[in-house]
DNA sequence: ATAATATTTTAAAGTTGAATTAAGGTTTCC
DNA sequence: GGAAACCTTAATTCAACTTTAAAATATTAT
């Protein structure tokens, strides 16, 4: 884990990265405003500490430039007003964090682990097969650059084919599975769906297909 | 926004959940920790709020609990102890802020922002998609020049649609997640929202669209 | 307190597109 | 050649959605 420390106070900065580094993280100490933010652009950090009062430039000016280009980096904020709109302003200029100084090095070590362990919990959910990618949360099918949004039928069909690609399923599986098992549905409406998923995967120029095998069923296989 | 409150002073807890709500918040109080614990397993909550002296059940308790279970969700933690070692204590178990009471409300606010804006990724203290933008201090919607207040239930649904554009979110997940587990709303009280917010983005002229996908749900999108 | 205003919910009439049906075409295999 | 199995397109349908307006609540101003 590299984190940047901007700190004016040498004395401090220094007391601060030997912890820090004691503590196994990567540390680049900084004393201003301004080269934070060429640190910050440039380099690659997992979090970054950033002291208000600073010379060339503030720290909550840092931050909002930051912010600005898109950067999500978990940031603590520290400062030596312990004034409470101090603390809203930083927090609400986009910071994670905030810490009054003089802080306790156990509880800045704590705030480090605590935003560190929520910025790494993201999960995509999509479900991939050959060159396609079926995403569960917007119900996009989609290849390379394209795709399109299956309607709910295609979708748990869809959903049934690539969890298991390869493997046969028949006509009726999909019946039972997809419109229940006391859906009077004839099964003709199982390959007018087929018929339409494979449109959409030519649309989408992918290798996928779905195989028919008669009298058997239906599987996802590359062609 | 959906919050969990656990607080044994009464009048404190209705006071903070007061002023929650003015700010757009879903707020559910418990009062113990045991509750908490339940509620939190059992319900979807955006954050949680846990005071550490509790009866039944302490608040660090609580939230080992529901670490251990596997649940990542943000919680600030409040106590009357001032003393560092117990903040580290807390931040360890997994918290993700720490408070020590009496704290001034728009410091609670403005943590609240920041914990949650943390889990999902999202920095700015606005949300941003395409050519719009959404204030979560001030609840309006904006596209270049022109701007609108939303209600708290515009802005509950848009916060919801703009935090994962693209994804498909039926009306039973927003009827879950803004009316609440046990609210007896009919359905139709979404179609009317998702009606008002198509109107609202009309008025600004923005390319974002709601789209319906029917048997599915509803997701943001660029027209 | 009471009125004025804003927000939420209910109700009800209008519309639309995903699901289904229908029907004619194609492939496979005996 | 014929029959069964499968494919595709297009028309139809009705539950799902959309919108409006009015009633019920909640909030704010007087």
């Amino acid at each position: 884990m590299r984190l940047l420390f901007a700190e004016d106070e040498h004395s401090l900065s220094r007391a601060v990265c030997a912890v820090l580094k004691k503590n196994n993280y990567e540390v680049d100490p900084v004393y201003n405003g301004k080269d934070a933010l060429d640190y910050l652009e440039a380099g690659e950090y997992d979090g970054a500490i950033l002291d208000i009062m600073m010379p060339e430039m503030d720290g909550i000016t840092v931050l909002k430039k930051i912010r600005e280009a898109g950067n999500n980096i978990p940031v603590i904020m520290l400062t030596a007003k312990a004034e409470v709109d101090d603390k809203v302003y930083g927090l609400d200029s986009g910071a994670n964090d905030y810490l009054a100084k003089p802080f306790d090095m156990k509880e800045l070590l704590a705030r480090i682990r605590s935003i560190l362990r929520v910025n790494t919990a993201q999960t995509s959910s999509k479900l991939k097969f050959s060159d396609i990618e079926l995403d569960q949360t917007t119900f996009e099918l989609s290849s390379g650059a394209e795709s399109f949004k299956l309607t709910n039928k295609e979708y748990q069909m869809m959903e049934m084919f690539i969890s298991n690609p390869h493997r046969i399923f028949s006509a009726e599986n999909f019946l039972e599975k997809i419109w229940g098992y006391e859906s009077d549905a004839d099964i003709n409406v199982v390959w007018v769906y087929i018929s339409y998923l494979r449109k959409k995967l030519t649309a989408l120029k992918s290798k996928v297909v779905i195989k028919a095998t008669r009298n058997v069923g239906y599987s996802l296989e590359e062609s």
